[in-house]
DNA sequence: GATGAATGAGTCTTCATTCAT
DNA sequence: AATGAATGAAGACTCATTCAT
C-alpha cells in the first residue's frame, strides 16, 4: 500500500485527538474507554494504536494538545503593548477560555480540572503542566513588571507575587466556573479590582482605562 | 460478635476513610482499587463494604469527611470579629490549607483536586461539591460587606463579586500549589495585595492590620 | 441459660423454613441468600445456623417438609374406599395442590420446579426426592390395580404403566400450570377422560361417579 | 484479524452455547460459573462476553436453543397428515424427547426443567417460555380436534382441553424420566391408553392404528 | 498498511459461614 | 445460648493491547 501522507497522518492525529478530547470530557480520562475513543474516531483500534502507543500517550498529548491550544489563545492578550490594564487582561482571559469553551462543545474549563487531576499522578503529564504553567506565569509576571513600572499596579509590587497571584485568580475561575457555573468573566474582573484597599481610585482608573481601550 | 458500639463503627469508618485518603492520594480516585483500600484499612472486602456499600460511596464519603474537615479549618478564620483583613485572610486561609494537609502526609490540596475532576462526572459529588462551595462563598460575601462598611475595601464594592473573586483566589491557590508547589500563603495574600491600583497605601494599610493582630 | 424447649426448638425450626420456602419461592433456590432467609426469619444468623448448619441442609429441609406437606395433603385422596374414579381422582389431586398453594402466598407448584431443578445437581435432594415419588407413584399404581379390579379402567390395563402416565398427567399439572398459569384442575381431568377413545362413556360415568361421591 | 464471516461467527457462537448447555446440565444455571463456561468453550472471558454480553443472555439463548431444538423436533410429528393416533404419537414424542437427549450427552429433559425452574424467576425467560408452550399447546389442540373428528377420541372432546392434558402428559413425562429415570416412552403412550375407561376398546383401536402406521 | 476479534489479568462486589463477646 | 460483625474465596464482567489475516 501507498505510504500515507504527511498531511493525511496529520488530519487522522487531529481526528483521533479530537474523538478522544470529546469523550474525555464527557466521561472523565478513566472511565473512557479506548473503545470509546476508536468508536468516537471512527478509526480501527490498530489504526488509533498507530498514531498513539497507548492510552496514557493519548492522555499526554490531548492535554499537551490543549494546552497549546489554550497558549494560542492567550499569548496575543498577554503581548499587548501598551498591557492591558489588569481588570481588563483578567476579564479577557476569563472570557477567552469561555469562548474557547463554547466551540464545538468543547469544555476547556473541565478538560483542565480533569488534567490538573491526572498531574497529580502521572510524572510526566505533571512535568508537562509545570512546563506550561511556569512559563505562563513567568509572562504574566513581565505583565506585572511593566504594570508596576506604568503605576497599574502598586510600583512596588514584586512582579513575581503579583503572577502567582494573577495566576491563582485565572486558576480559580476555571475551578470555580467549572465546579459553580455562574461566574461570568467580567464579574470576576470586576471582583478582583474591588478587592484592592481605597477602592474607588482603583475602581475609576481601572474603568478608565478600561472605556479607553 | 455482638453488636458494635456506636463508637466503635464511627471508628471503624474514619479508619476505612483514613486508608482510602490516603491511598485516593497516591494514585487518584480511579487508579485505587478496592484492594489497595481494603488492604490499607487493615480489615477485609466484606467489613469494608459493610460500611461502605460501593466505590462510588466511599469516595463520595471521602471527599464530604475532607470537605467538612476544611469547613472546620476555615470557619473560625471566617467568623473573626473584628473581621480580618484581604491580605491576612488569604494568608491565613492558604497556611490553614497548607498546615492541614502536611498533617498525616495527608495533601488537601491534591486531594481538592481529584474531587474537583470526579465532580465533572458525578452527579451526586458535584452537588455535594456545589452546595459547600456556595455556602463557603456566601461566607465570603459577608466578609466582603464588613470589609466594604470599614472601608477596607472599596465602599462600593459589590460583595458578591468581591466574594467570587475571593474564591477564585483560594481555588487558584489550591491548583497552582498542587500543580507548581512554589507558592507560599504568604507570597498568595501580597501578591493579591499587591494587584491593587495604589497598592503602595493598600500595603501599608494591610500590614498595620496585620500588625496589629 | 435454661436450655430451649422442644417445643420451641421445633417453633423456631418451622418459623426458619417458612422464611425460606417464601424466599425461594420470590427468587428462587440459588439467588435466595443466607442473609435473605435470615432477615426473613426475625432471628440471627447464628440462631439459624444452629437449626440447619448449612444452605444444603436449609434447602433440603425446605424439600422435604414440603413433600411431606404433599403427601398429608394427596394421601386421604388416594386412600379412599372405594377410590375416586381416574377423573375425579385427577381434579382432586390438582385442586389439592391449587389450594394449598393458595395458602399464605406459597405457590407449591413453583416451588416444585424449583425443585426438580435442583435435584439435578443434589444427590442427595435427588435421593429425597426418587424415594417420594416412587412412593407416590406405587401408591397410584395400587389405585390403578383397584380401578382395574371394578373396572373403570380397562382391566387389561397394567398397572404400574398406567400410574406412569397418571403421575406424568399430575406432575405436568404442576408444570404447566407454573408456567402457563391457564390450566384448571377440572380441565385437566375433563382432557385427560376425552383423551380416551369412546370418550362420551367415560365421560358419563366419570361424571356419575363423580356425583355420587 | 479481519472481519470474522458470518458463518464462522455463527459457528462460534454454536460452540459457546455447546458448551453453556453441557455446563448448565452437569451443574444445574446458577452453580456453573462463567468460567466453567468459558474454560468448555476454548475461548477467552472477553471472546465469550463479545458474543454474549452477559450470563443471563448466555442463558436465555441456551434455553431459546434448545426449544427450537425441540420445536424441530417435534413439529413433523405434529405435522403428520393423517396424524398420528394419540399413543403413538405420544410414544414417538417421548422417544424423540429421549433420542435427542441422549446425543452428544445432552439430556433435554433435565435442561428441562433447569429451565422451567429459571422461568419462575426470570421475567424474560418466562415470557420466551409461554410464548413456546402456548403455540406448542396450540398446535396439540389443532391434532385434537382432528382426532375428535376422525373418532380417535370422544368426538365431543374440547380440543384445547384434551390439548391440556396432552400436554400435561408430555411435561410430566419429561419431568418424571428426569427425576425416577425409569420411564419408557412406550410405556407413558400406554399408560395414558389405558387409563381410558372401556380400556378394552380403546386400547384395541389404539393398537390397531398403532399397528397399521 | 489496516482491521477488529481475541486475550486475560485485573476490577468490583457478594455471600456462606464462623466465632469473639 | 445468642448475636451479628467479620472473613475471604469466588464470581461476573471489563478493557488496554495485540496480532493473524
Amino acid at each position: 500500500m501507498p505510504k500515507i501522507s504527511d498531511e493525511r497522518r496529520a488530519e487522522r492525529r487531529e481526528q483521533i485527538l479530537n474523538a478522544a478530547w470529546s469523550c474525555f470530557q464527557r466521561d472523565g480520562l478513566h472511565a473512557t474507554t479506548m473503545d470509546h475513543i476508536i468508536a468516537a474516531s471512527g478509526l480501527s483500534a490498530g489504526a488509533v494504536y498507530s498514531y498513539f502507543p497507548s492510552k496514557e500517550e493519548l492522555i499526554l498529548a490531548a492535554v499537551a494538545a490543549s494546552l497549546s491550544g489554550i497558549r494560542e489563545l492567550l499569548d496575543p492578550l498577554l503581548r499587548r503593548d501598551p498591557p492591558l490594564p489588569p481588570e481588563t487582561l483578567l476579564r479577557e482571559i476569563a472570557a477567552a477560555i469561555d469562548r474557547f469553551s463554547s466551540r464545538d462543545g468543547f469544555d476547556l474549563k473541565r478538560l483542565a480540572l480533569l488534567g490538573w487531576s491526572e498531574a497529580q499522578r502521572n510524572e510526566r503529564l505533571r512535568g508537562t503542566m509545570r512546563g506550561f504553567y511556569t512559563a505562563f506565569r513567568d509572562q504574566l509576571a513581565e505583565v506585572c513588571k511593566t504594570w508596576a513600572a506604568v503605576g497599574l499596579i502598586a510600583r512596588t509590587a514584586k512582579p513575581d507575587e503579583a503572577a502567582k497571584a494573577l495566576l491563582a485568580l485565572i486558576l480559580g475561575y476555571v475551578a470555580q466556573a467549572a465546579l459553580l457555573g455562574d461566574v461570568e468573566p467580567a464579574a470576576i474582573g470586576r471582583g478582583a479590582t474591588q478587592l484592592a484597599p481605597y477602592g474607588p481610585r482603583g475602581l475609576q482608573r481601572s474603568k478608565r482605562t478600561t472605556t479607553s481601550r
